[in-house]
DNA sequence: CTAGGGTTAG
C-alpha cells in the first residue's frame, strides 16, 4: 500500500491557491458516497423512458452541422433524452467546441456518469486541465460516485502533465474506493507513475493488481525500459507469455524498444523472429522500432534491411535510419539518405535535423553540417534548438574552431544546457584549450555541480597539460563535494548472456582464464607493434600503476572474454559501454587485426566497426 | 452516450 503523508500531498512548490484548495477538498472535505465499484456496469437511468437505437445515436457523429441538430433536439424535446444529450456533448468536445459543450453540460440537470466523463474528457482533450480537475471535483461531490471511465481520464492528465502530486492524490481516492483493482485504472496508474519516473510505485501498483491484461503488461514493460531496466522488461515479456497473454503490435513495439536499450543482438534477433513467427506485418511504428533496435544492437545493415522492406515510411522512419548511419560513423550515407528523403517529399522535422547534424559531426563532415544548419530554418522552417546548437558546437569543435563555437553559444538567447557546454568542454580537451576549458567548466558546474563527469573532464584537461596542481585541486573539490565518478562498465553478449566488466574486475566466474588469455594476447599485440599508451590514464600516479589500470580496462577484459568464448569468424559485439578510452581503441583495432575478427563497439552513442584492418571510425583519439 | 498501451534525438 502506498503512503500518502501530509507532506507529500500539500508541500506543493508550484501550487496555486486554487490548486491547494482543490487538493484539500478532494482529500478531506468531499463526502464521496460509499458505494461498491460494481456499480460501473449498472444500467443508466434515462430521463424520458424512451430507448433510441444505438445506430441512431451513433449516427449523430456524422452530422455536419451539430449546432443545427442541437437546436432541433431542443425544439422537439429529444434533448431531454440523456444518451442523446450526452452524444451531442461528446460531439462538441470532439470538435473542440468546448464552450458549447460546457453550456450544454450545465443544461443537463440529471447528469449521469457518462455526462460527467464526457465533459471531463473534453476538457482533458482540450488541454484545459484546470476545468478538467475542477469538474472532476464537482463530479465527486455530485453523489454520482466515481466510475471506471472518468478515473482513467484524470489519471491520464496527471500522466501527460507529469503531475505526480495530483496523480498520487487521485490514486489515494482510487484506493479508498476500491477502483485500484480495475484493470484500466490500474494500467493507467502504472503508466502515470512510470512516466513520472517513479518506477517503484509503478511496479507496486502492477504487482498488487489482481487482474492484468495486455495493456497492463505493455505499460509495465515500457516502464521498465524507460527507467533503464530493459532486462527486467524482457523478463516481464516472458512472464506475460507464460501467463497466456497474447501480445499485439503495440506490445511488440515496447519489447523491441527494450532490445534497443539493451543493445543485445541475440535478444534482438529472437524478438524479430518472434514477430515473424506470429506473422505481424510491419506497420510504420513497429518497423521504425526495429530499425532503431538493429542499429542500436550494432547492425546498421540489418536496420537498412528493415527500412527497405517497409511498405510505408514516415519522417520518423527516415530519421531513425539517418540516425543509425550517424552513430555508426557513416555520415555520407546519412547525408545521401537525407537527400533521398527530401526527394520523396518527406518534410524533415527537428529530430531529423538533430540526427543528420549529429551524423555530420561524428563523421567530420564539417562543411556539410554547417550548411545544413544554416539552411534548416530558412528552407525547412525548423527552428534550431539547443540540441542542434550542440551538434554545431561539436562540428566547430572537430574543425578546431573553438572560438566560433564559443561565440555561437554566447550569441544565442537559447537556454544553455549541460549538453551544449559539455560538447564544448569535450572539444577543449581534444584541442588542449585549457583556459577556455576552465571557463566552460565553470558554466557547466553552475548548471550541474553534482555531476562527477564534468570534474573528471576538467581534471583530464589539466592532466593532459601536465598541470598536476590543478588536477589535485579539482579532485579535492570532488572529495569535498562528496562526488565519486561512477565506474565505467562494459557489457558483452556471448551465447545469449550478458557479462559485465569494470576496470580491474575479478568478479567474473572466468576471471582467471580471462587474465591469463589477456597476458598471452598482450604478448602477441606487442609483436604486432601495439604499445599501451598510458597517456590515456590521466591520473597523477606512477607509470607502473597506470599500466596496470590500463591493462585491466573493462573493454579489454570484455574483448578477451569474447575471444575465449566465441569461435573464429564470429563477430564480437560490445554494444553497451560508457566510453572507450583512446588506448582501448587502439587495442581493439590491433586485436581485430591479429585475430581476424569483426569487432563492433559502442562508445557512448557511437559505434565503431573494426574489421580486417579497416576501421570505419574517423575519430582522432 | 464514456475509459488505458506504440516509432526517431536527449
Amino acid at each position: 500500500m502506498l503512503k500518502f503523508s501530509r507532506h507529500n500531498l500539500f508541500s506543493s512548490k508550484n501550487g496555486s491557491p486554487f490548486r491547494f484548495m482543490l487538493m484539500l477538498e478532494s482529500v478531506t472535505l468531499i463526502q464521496i458516497p460509499e458505494q461498491t465499484p460494481k456499480n460501473q456496469d449498472s444500467q443508466i437511468k434515462q430521463t424520458p423512458n424512451f430507448q433510441f437505437s444505438q445506430t441512431f445515436i451513433s449516427s449523430l457523429t456524422h452530422c455536419k452541422n451539430i449546432f443545427q441538430v442541437h437546436g432541433q433536439m431542443i425544439v422537439n424535446g429529444l434533448i431531454q433524452n440523456l444518451p442523446i444529450a450526452n452524444k451531442i456533448l461528446n460531439i462538441y468536445t470532439l470538435r473542440g467546441a468546448l464552450q458549447s459543450a460546457s453550456a450544454l453540460f450545465c443544461e443537463i440537470t440529471e447528469k449521469n456518469p457518462v455526462s460527467w466523463s464526457v465533459m471531463i474528457g473534453g476538457y482533458a482533450k482540450a488541454g484545459d486541465y484546470m476545468n478538467c480537475y475542477s469538474t472532476f471535483r464537482e463530479y465527486m461531490r455530485s453523489g454520482n460516485g466515481l466510475d471506471n471511465y472518468t478515473l482513467p481520464i484524470v489519471i491520464r492528465v496527471c500522466r501527460d502533465t507529469l503531475d505526480l502530486q495530483m496523480g498520487r492524490l487521485i490514486h489515494a481516492v482510487v484506493f479508498k474506493y476500491g477502483f485500484h483493482s480495475f484493470v484500466i485504472v490500474g494500467s493507467i496508474l502504472v503508466d502515470m507513475y512510470a512516466k513520472c519516473k517513479v518506477i517503484e510505485d509503478a511496479r507496486k501498483v502492477f504487482d498488487e493488481m489482481c487482474k492484468r491484461d495486455l495493456v497492463t503488461w505493455t505499460v509495465m514493460i515500457g516502464a521498465c525500459t524507460e527507467c533503464g531496466n530493459a532486462h527486467e522488461a524482457l523478463d516481464l515479456f516472458d512472464r506475460m507469455k507464460v501467463e497466456g497473454v497474447v501480445p499485439d503490435k503495440i506490445a511488440m513495439v515496447n519489447v523491441v524498444n527494450s532490445c534497443a536499450k539493451l543493445g543485445v543482438m541475440q535478444k534482438a534477433t529472437n524478438v524479430h523472429d518472434f514477430i515473424k513467427r506470429i506473422n505481424f506485418s510491419l506497420d510504420v511504428i513497429l518497423g521504425t522500432a526495429l530499425i532503431d533496435m538493429y542499429a542500436k544492437c550494432g547492425s546498421v545493415e540489418l536496420a537498412r534491411e528493415i527500412f527497405d522492406g517497409m511498405r510505408e515510411k514516415n519522417v520518423v522512419s527516415w530519421s531513425a535510419m539517418i540516425a543509425a548511419y550517424g552513430y555508426h560513423g557513416e555520415g555520407q550515407k546519412a547525408l545521401d539518405l537525407f537527400h533521398v528523403m527530401l526527394g520523396r517529399n518527406i518534410v524533415p522535422n527537428k529530430i531529423t535535423f538533430v540526427s543528420i547534424l549529429y551524423a555530420c559531426s561524428h563523421s567530420g563532415l564539417v562543411e556539410e553540417g554547417l550548411h545544413l544548419f544554416s539552411s534548416m530554418e530558412n528552407e525547412y522552417g525548423v527552428k534550431p534548438d539547443v540540441k542542434h546548437f550542440t551538434c554545431v558546437v561539436d562540428l566547430f569543435g572537430r574543425a578546431g574552431k573553438l572560438d566560433k563555437a564559443l561565440k555561437l553559444i554566447e550569441d544565442t538567447n537559447l537556454k544553455k544546457d549541460t549538453g551544449l557546454w559539455g560538447a564544448l568542454l569535450g572539444a577543449c580537451r581534444i584541442h588542449n584549450r585549457v583556459e577556455l576549458g576552465e571557463k566552460v567548466a565553470e558554466s557547466l558546474l553552475e548548471l550541474e555541480s553534482e555531476n562527477a563527469g564534468h570534474y573528471v573532464l576538467l581534471s583530464n584537461i589539466y592532466a593532459k597539460d601536465g598541470r598536476w596542481k590543478e588536477v589535485a585541486k579539482v579532485r579535492e573539490l570532488m572529495t569535498h563535494r562528496r562526488l565519486k565518478k561512477i565506474p565505467g562498465y562494459t557489457w558483452i553478449e556471448v551465447d545469449n548472456k550478458i557479462h559485465r566488466f569494470s576496470v580491474g574486475d575479478h568478479s567474473h566466474y572466468l576471471s582467471n582464464e580471462i587474465y591469463e588469455e589477456l597476458e598471452i594476447l598482450n604478448e602477441k599485440l606487442k609483436v604486432a607493434g601495439y604499445v599501451p599508451d598510458t597517456n590515456f590514464v590521466l591520473h597523477d600516479i606512477d607509470e607502473e600503476l597506470k599500466l596496470e589500470l590500463l591493462n585491466t580496462h573493462s573493454e579489454k577484459l570484455a574483448i578477451t572474454f569474447g575471444l575465449i568464448r566465441t569461435t573464429k569468424g564470429t563477430t564480437i559485439r560490445i554494444t553497451k559501454n560508457l566510453r572507450v578510452c583512446g588506448d582501448c581503441h587502439t587495442f581493439i583495432k590491433v586485436v581485430s587485426l591479429i585475430t581476424d575478427r569483426m569487432i563492433v563497439v559502442r562508445d557512448a552513442n557511437r559505434f565503431h566497426h573494426f574489421r580486417e584492418g579497416a576501421c570505419s571510425c574517423r575519430d582522432y583519439w
